[in-house]
DNA sequence: CACCATTTATCACACCCGTGATACGTTAAC
DNA sequence: GTTAACGTATCACGGGTGTGATAAATGGTG
């Protein structure tokens, strides 16, 4: 059966397996054995492509971070110049529900991102990633925000930052109450208050 | 040994041990024994007192709960008739930092509800627990709003609690770069926008 | 065909977990 | 003093975990 397989593919087949487990039961249900059966693999298979759980579990954090970094990269902040009012609030809005839990994909995503950061405070192998993921998006939401001309980006990509958090986390979790169109509402609210342009009635 | 214990005492003391070996290991952290050990006690103890494990997680969420919403209802909406401008700023920041992680106390009763409420995503025994702490913060958050004479203390109210759920997230997380002045500052900041009074230079 | 490296598949070990059952000592009431 | 309830302390079981070591099977290469 080893028939000449791309090592890069099955590290990746296995990490997204563990994803799965962390969306269904959150990070200690990643264990090697369930995600060698998530991926339909044998456990001995998944321990020749990673050194043990350890490693596992920074690779996958690995690719979370790498796959936010491409959400973000996707929305550069020079495509918001000349942008303003209406407008700027719209363009902003895009580029920010970009790591929002507004469809499932991008759900499942955030998830891992926050239980990720969650077990960055007492597990040392997800701090950088974490730390990265943070600095990341601060930077981001930062240089949007000096584009469109705001006074303090700094403290502006702050606020954003914790709007972003706080809104994953009561939407990945069922409170319920706070579903995909009040993510959204809440977060356009937020953002005409920070850029100072007025809800259309 | 057995001298005639309060067992109401004994409990608290077994829920304090758990407490603390979440803020120090997280969720999955706390076992039976290591609470026992905590504890200082033997785990046959623990268990006479706690049916089993999801018995003494439930009973440690309600406790969580219940302090949540002491820390609340110390700082009635009603308290807040009457004032406006800066001092309004001043009268909602103090009633927000409540349940924000800006001392040690308040730190580790966040780790403890923030570790609960992801945890609620995946179990059931922590789900009534989290909404009801949702519900309650929104609740006393639309209420200050609406005494202030805020227009649309619902969506305002939906803006704090995603911002204090972000705030606390980043501020228990070694992000770091978060520490209790930047969360005043941040939180200061958005409550300034929301209530519509301009920074004093 | 024979050979070797890669891949897959198992086994065994030690550890921790929750839980049921049970024994032992202490305390209070009768 | 006797008795019953309470609190403490252990034992054993089955199950899950990470990990080390090792065997088996396959595919390409010489």
């Amino acid at each position: 059966m080893p028939a000449r397989i791309d090592p890069e593919r099955r590290r990746e087949l296995v990490v997204d397996a563990a994803f799965r487990l962390v969306v269904a039961e959150g990070m200690p249900g990643v264990s090697l054995r369930k995600v060698a059966a998530e991926a339909g693999l044998n456990i001995g298979s998944v321990r020749h492509y990673f050194e043990g759980h350890e490693d596992l579990l920074a690779a996958a954090a690995r690719e979370s971070g790498e796959r936010m970094g491409r959400r973000l990269a996707r929305h550069p902040a020079e495509g918001l110049a000349g942008f303003s009012g209406e407008f700027a609030v719209e363009a902003l809005r895009e580029l920010v529900e970009q790591v929002l839990p507004v469809d499932g994909e991008r759900r499942a995503e955030a998830v891992v991102v926050t239980e990720l950061i969650l077990a960055s405070r007492t597990r040392p192998v997800f701090a950088p990633v974490a730390a990265q993921m943070a600095a990341d998006l601060h930077e981001v939401l930062r240089e949007a925000l000096a584009v469109l001309g705001h006074p303090g980006p700094d403290a502006g990509a702050r606020q954003i930052s914790a709007l972003v958090g706080g809104l994953t986390l009561d939407a990945i979790t069922p409170h319920g109450a706070l579903g995909p169109g009040q993510v959204r509402e809440t977060l356009e609210d937020a953002l005409r208050l920070l850029l100072g342009v007025p809800r259309q009635s």
